[in-house]
RNA sequence: GCCCAUGUGGCGGAAUUGGUAGACGCAGCAGACUCAAAAUCUGCCAUUCGCAAGGGUGUGAAGGUUCGAUUCCUUUCGUGGGCACCA
């Protein structure tokens, strides 16, 4: 009887399916266990055999703790909403709704191949009204709560109603600051309108103005980090800045708490860093200084909402420092140009010249300013006082200030920050040198450990004592105080999109009300065209009757970005069908925190932030009982494409008169498929002759004078790094805009190696060539539709088995690791399960199995086995666990083992990783309950102990001899055996050894 | 520029955490079985000198610590990822 695995996992998928076997209850006396996988957006293209290696890593944890005992949580679902549904029903009118079912179809059947072991029972779906209608509800609780400082968590809204209408909002000390604060009468007497606008600006989801990414092709918000180098991370369309009423989470709020809940959990080192990096933690200062306008036409002004901190009058700039130690050596102030300061103090002389510079770097878009870092600026007219020399700084305006961070001003210490003196040299502004020898005059020196000079008061003191002492005397004269910024900006929430959750918010007279929690789900309204709205809203301003509800009454046309769903499906899976409440208290006590979460590094600072941030509000709203969601992360590398590249030539650089000469290498695309004659130059196998390259072209062509470029073939027409040139004609001419390719010429070309980092060929050698064997180079790169290297799951599944797939993607390398998919070393794995297979069954003999008693030897095997396969699951290193059962299997073959006693044994520690077969040999021995829950064996070390060892006997340290030695020897035994080794005798030449180091039951050494 | 990873045969990758470098697999070579192929099995397979026995060299490079270093330290180079006017 032969393996035949395709017969067996389909037998064993539908047994299991009909059994229920993986239906996973919230009630179990076992300890319980969470495996998660990021679930995936359902994207039209279907999956690549790069999606299932995390899948595949969680599916083999979860059922090895099932066989351990564990009540395992292992649920799948879907992120179903976002915007290549959206753009896919803009190109095709296909609602997104339908697409996104097919979609979802077509992965669960890919899925189901692989044979994971998934409670499908509890299948989410971010975009079913069922789902989203708690997305809402939450949405709902964090619009109904404000951060309280004082307890530094999430409280009702109503606490803080009751405190302004009690008590009022008071400073802790100082003055009270007009617009912030506020006495309990003056609160009770303000209109709902006043009262709801303060509200607003605590809420933990909140509506404000502000400086969005706005993104004109898809016609929505971005945020942060949707957007990488300036342009939209789908689809890379140009991203401005637009000032916007939108939909915020206040995630700036838990910046500390975030910070802290990475000690509790058990991420990557460098998943932590990039999130501190992205809350962007700094601890400084913030210093006042006093304005003084050149002709003194003194501003007065109310400070206003902007977003800088201001909160004296216009007659001080405050800035923030991370060093207030170089205070003395402060020779310009910095404002960035959109402050509305800029206006107050510009001194009208300079007036016009700040109204021009503003104009011009308005006109500048993000992408403009990364790309070319040009020092501009303009001097204001007005100068700052220094609060400690009193000297008259000037305050000049430059776009290399951030308005958004800080308080958009900066003290400029050119001696001591690389930005600030090249702007100074820039403008001609004398520096200050405070840092004495460190500083050269000739670039910045940004160290902290200088002794300072030129500094008044801080004459003589080390840089870092400094700044302790600055900090104090700002304090006492109120001229400052210590602050801690954060880089990290509030999340923008809203996307003037369709395909997302509606929010639950009525506009009243200009005030959001929320909705009822009866009256969620606030579904979608069906939509037949998917374009933008009036005035940047979202397709859903389009629909007046859904939209305009009473001439006073508008509901909210924006919809909740994609993290929205994603940042509590874990909670979910927990209680999927709960119409009452989101998740029981009661799951989600039981479950708690996800106890092993495996995905990609790419969500390091999205979806994990903002998961984190609502698992945190979740739980100080008493909601769940846990504030981290996850306690263990483990990061799948993402596996690549290969493409098979060819060469093209291009223009002869030496050579003008040349047929194909002449052509800049961006013309060449279109020569090529214009011109008759020019080549392409393939790569050519060994053997053959070479001679049909230069005969061909009648020339001494040296490739190396040509510029050469690598253009993708289709995996279509390369079988085994060979092309196929007659499908690579005919898809040339299926995909190209000119049908004729009869002109085409394919030539050989001699012989070289491939230099991937400059695209090139060098070296070549006189090797002779065959004219009819092309290979391909192969190339790294992303698994891409467009790239037509796509490696669908299902191919491999359908050749190998779900079985050795499984198998394969773990044995090409630890799981972390990123590589390329390389179908090549797939045989090995295959051969493998066959060379299993055979243990129990010959293709000839039938059944081989027997019930005899397995030999001391055969129960070494077994339990060196068992302990290996259990050491390397637990920590996940399931590559080496692959090569353990192998040399297992080949040790059972070379003793002709084929005991049940071993064999059944060695099925169970199979199971996590090739569940199909062993399930079916488990039945073939006879079991007749699922292998599923079998009893996982245990490891008995009395079986491995030995009392002898083969000792390597090394001089100086180098291998020389081997000896078997007793285990019990002691030191002064060794010596004297080994001294009469031959070979140590020879090497000693009759000398005495300087030392011989004994290292029981690892290594002898004998320095000579 | 800053931060974090990482570098081992023709290839994917092992190495019990300082103790026989190259497990396991792929590819390759030689052989067995076969009319033949597939499948399977056996042997070889870092490099170099040597008929062999046996030596030399070797984990990106250069130093260091150690009886002993892929592993620890210093410097340096390459690759990958993250951040990037964040004051």
């Amino acid at each position: 009887m032969e393996y035949r695995f395709n017969e067996i996992e389909k037998k064993w998928q539908d047994q299991w399916k009909a059994d229920k076997a993986y239906k996973v209850s919230n009630e179990s006396a076992k300890p319980k266990y969470y495996v998660l996988d990021m679930f995936p957006y359902p994207s039209g293209a279907g999956l690549h055999v790069g999606h299932p290696l995390g899948y595949i890593a969680s599916d083999i944890y979860s059922r090895y703790k099932r066989l351990k005992g564990f009540n395992v949580l292992h649920p799948m679902g879907f992120d179903s909403f976002g915007l290549p549904a959206e753009q896919y029903a803009i190109e095709t009118g296909q609602h997104p709704a339908e697409t996104t079912k097919n979609n979802i179809a077509t992965f669960k059947a890919q899925l189901d191949k692989i044979g994971f072991c998934y409670d499908w029972d509890r299948e989410v779906r971010t975009s079913d009204p069922g789902y989203y209608k708690w997305t809402q509800w939450i949405f709902l609780q964090l619009f109904n709560s404000y951060f309280c400082n004082t307890q530094q968590k999430a409280r009702p809204i109503t606490e803080l109603i009751n405190k302004y209408a009690t008590i009022g909002a008071l400073p802790r000390n100082g003055k009270p600051v007009a617009g912030v604060h506020f006495t309990a009468a003056e609160w009770n007497a303000y209109s709902k309108k006043e009262q709801e606008d303060i509200l607003m600006k605590r809420r933990l989801a909140f509506c404000a103005y502000g400086e969005v990414n706005w993104c004109e092709a898809l016609g929505t918000v971005l945020a942060n980090d949707e957007v990488v180098n300036g342009v939209s991370e789908r689809g890379g369309y140009p991203v401005e800045k637009k000032k916007m009423r939108q939909w915020y989470l206040r995630i700036t709020a838990y910046a500390d708490r975030l910070l802290e809940g990475l000690e509790t959990v058990e991420f990557s080192e460098s998943m932590k860093e990039m999130q501190r990096n992205w809350i962007g933690k700094s601890q400084g200062a913030e210093i006042t200084f006093k304005v003084v306008n050149g002709e003194s036409s003194m501003v007065n002004n109310e400070s206003s909402n902007s977003n800088s901190s201001f909160t004296t009058h216009h007659s001080a700039l405050t800035v923030y420092t991370t060093r207030p130690d170089t205070i003395f050596g402060v020779d310009f102030m910095v404002v960035a140009p959109e402050l509305e300061l800029v206006q107050q103090i510009k001194s009208a002389s300079e007036a016009n010249a700040v109204d021009e510079y503003i104009a011009y770097v308005k006109s500048r878009s993000d992408v403009d300013r990364m790309a070319e870092k040009k020092i501009t600026g303009c001097f204001t007219g007005a100068y700052a006082i220094n609060p400690f020399s009193q000297q008259e700084i000037p305050i000049y305006i430059s776009e290399y200030v951030l308005a958004g961070y800080g308080t958009g001003a900066i003290m400029a210490v050119p001696c001591g920050d690389e930005r600030d003196f090249k702007f100074a040299q820039h403008f001609n502004i004398p520096i200050t040198n405070i840092i004495g020898s460190h500083f050269n005059g000739e670039e910045a020196n940004a160290t902290k450990e200088a002794v300072l000079e030129n500094s008044g008061f801080l004459n003589g003191m080390q840089m870092m004592d400094a700044s302790e002492l600055v900090l104090q005397k700002l304090e006492e004269q109120g001229t400052g105080k210590r602050k801690v910024n954060y880089r990290m900006r509030d999340a923008g929430f809203s996307r003037q999109r369709y395909w997302g959750e509606p929010f639950p918010i009525i506009w009243t007279d200009g005030i959001a009300l929320p909705l009822d929690a009866e009256e969620l789900p606030l579904e979608l309204p069906h939509v037949d065209k998917y374009g933008p709205g009036p005035e940047g809203e979202g397709p859903l301003a389009n629909i007046k009757e859904w939209t305009n509800i009473s001439p006073t009454q508008r509901r909210e046309t924006s919809t909740m970005p994609g993290y929205a769903g994603s940042s509590w499906y874990f909670l979910r899976y927990m209680d999927p069908h709960n119409t009452e409440t989101f998740c029981d208290r009661k799951a989600s006590d039981y479950w708690n925190q996800v106890d092993l979460y495996i995905g990609g590094t790419e969500h390091a600072v999205g979806h994990l932030l903002y998961s984190r941030l609502w698992t945190k509000v979740l739980f100080d709203l008493g909601l769940i009982g846990y504030d981290e969601p996850f306690k263990k992360l483990l990061n799948q590398g993402m596996i690549g494409g290969v493409s098979e590249k060819i060469f093209r030539v291009g223009a002869n650089q030496n050579d003008e008169a040349n047929s194909f000469a002449g052509h800049s290498s961006n013309s060449l695309v279109i020569k090529w498929h214009l011109v008759n004659n020019i080549p392409i130059i393939l790569r050519p196998d060994d053997g053959g002759d070479l001679n049909y390259y230069l005969f061909s072209l009648s020339a001494d062509l040296d490739v190396d004078s040509y510029e050469t470029s690598l253009i993708r073939t289709s995996l279509n027409c390369v079988d085994d790094g060979i092309l196929d040139i007659g499908k690579y004609k005919l898809h040339k001419q299926e995909n190209s805009l000119h049908k004729d390719v009869s002109s085409y010429e394919i030539l050989l070309c001699k012989d070289g190696y491939y230099d991937s980092k400059k695209e090139n060929w060098f070296n070549y050698e006189k090797k002779p060539i065959s004219p009819l064997s092309f290979k391909t180079i192969q190339v790294p790169e992303k698994m891409s539709k467009r790239y037509g290297n796509v490696v669908n799951p299902d191919d491999v599944v359908g050749k190998y088995g779900a079985d050795t797939f499984r198998m394969y993607e773990m044995f090409l390398g630890p799981v972390e690791a990123s590589k390329p998919w390389d179908t090549k070393g797939i045989e090995g794995v295959h051969r493998f399960l066959r060379k299993l297979w055979r243990l129990f069954n010959d293709d000839i003999k039938g059944k081989v199995w027997t019930d005899e008693k397995a030999t001391d030897a055969e129960l070494k095997i077994l339990h060196r086995t068992i302990k290996k396969i259990e050491e390397d699951t637990e920590k996940f290193s399931f590559n080496t666990a692959v090569s353990a059962f192998m040399i297992c299997i080949n040790d059972l073959f070379d003793v002709k083992c084929h005991k049940k006693e071993v064999l059944e044994k060695i099925l169970i520690l199979l199971v996590p990783y090739a569940p199909h077969i062993a399930e079916e040999l488990w039945q073939q021995l006879g079991n007749d309950s699922s292998i599923l829950d079998a009893q996982y064996p245990t490891f008995n070390p009395a079986l491995l102990v030995e009392s002898t060892k083969e000792y390597p006997i090394s001089i100086n340290g180098k291998v020389r001899a081997n000896l078997s030695l007793a285990l019990d020897l002691d030191q002064k035994q060794v010596e004297e055996i080994v001294l009469q080794n031959d070979v140590v005798q020879k090497w000693l030449e009759g000398k005495d050894p300087k030392k011989i180091i004994y290292v029981k039951n690892k290594m002898i050494n004998v320095v000579v």
